[in-house]
DNA sequence: CTTTAATCAGATAAAATAATCTGGTTATAA
DNA sequence: TTATAACCAGATTATTTTATCTGATTAAAG
């Protein structure tokens, strides 16, 4: 099971992180990045499809085509790939699945959960993705 | 989709929580429970099954039969669900999904989420089940 | 031009999760 | 002692998620 992100979405993220370490107007195939991180190639290849369409990345077709960032490293959070792939629910729902929890009917566990939600919330939209540059590739290197 | 966990230990949780609310001894079928907690009834029997396995829910069979907490609610804490439900990989693996994700090579995130994660670990851990009494009665009553 | 290597779109398959069904056993209580 | 109402065990079905396949299109390079 994952963490909280779906696969496609924790692929999503691998990928987007991995095209900022490139150089700036690189082009990286579906097949090299699938490679580099060691997940399914035609997998990973549909979720860079549907990040070019939500505007992300960019894809240049034909031979020596592949992906690139579609804006600056500096202008690309980790929360704009979340949105895209699992969307924002996984911030509003109950942590223990109860209906429509909220302040005026709160589950058990809506304060404390509320706090570390808002944090991970944050984790994903304080930085922008060159920030990540360094440990992407080292962590990278190391798969 | 779900927040951390699975369907079957977000009923799970909700379950046993609603037996918490109970007077001592007091026996409640699945199917109550299932009603009162709006979630389908097969399954969260199911759920109770493998919970009594696990020792943290009681069963009485035939007719005037149902299940009870184990052991006194001030003796269960949260995290004894999602640990025989889920497990606890959830607090191990990688929120970005990375391959042996640990402080040698760890993920860009790997400091961040590793806080998060054990806040959320400590939310589930530090009060017992007694503590959320209260505050489940009014949640399931609006339901 | 033709070959090659890539994305793209849509269908399909496989695996995991969620949910239900069936028939059996157990125990209460009329 | 019989009817009833519950859990139990295992099988099955349904749904969602993950992954792959196929054929078409695109564009670079020989």
């Amino acid at each position: 099971m994952t963490v909280i992100f779906s696969k496609k979405c924790e692929y999503g993220l691998q990928a987007v992180l991995y095209l900022a370490t490139q150089d700036k107007g690189a082009v990286v195939s579906a097949d090299d990045i699938a490679k580099k991180l060691d997940i399914p190639k035609e997998f990973v290849s549909k979720i860079l499809q549907s990040l070019t369409e939500s505007g992300i990345v960019l894809s240049k077709k034909g031979k020596a085509g592949g992906f690139s960032l579609a804006r600056d490293p500096q202008k690309i959070k980790l929360i704009d790939i979340v949105a895209s792939i699992d969307g924002l629910a996984v911030f509003n729902n109950c942590v223990l699945g109860f209906p429509s929890c909220n302040p005026t009917n709160p589950c058990p566990l809506h304060e404390k959960w509320g706090i570390l939600r808002t944090q991970a919330y944050n984790m994903l939209s304080e930085d922008t993705i060159d920030t990540f540059r360094e440990k992407t590739l080292k962590k990278v290197a190391a798969i």
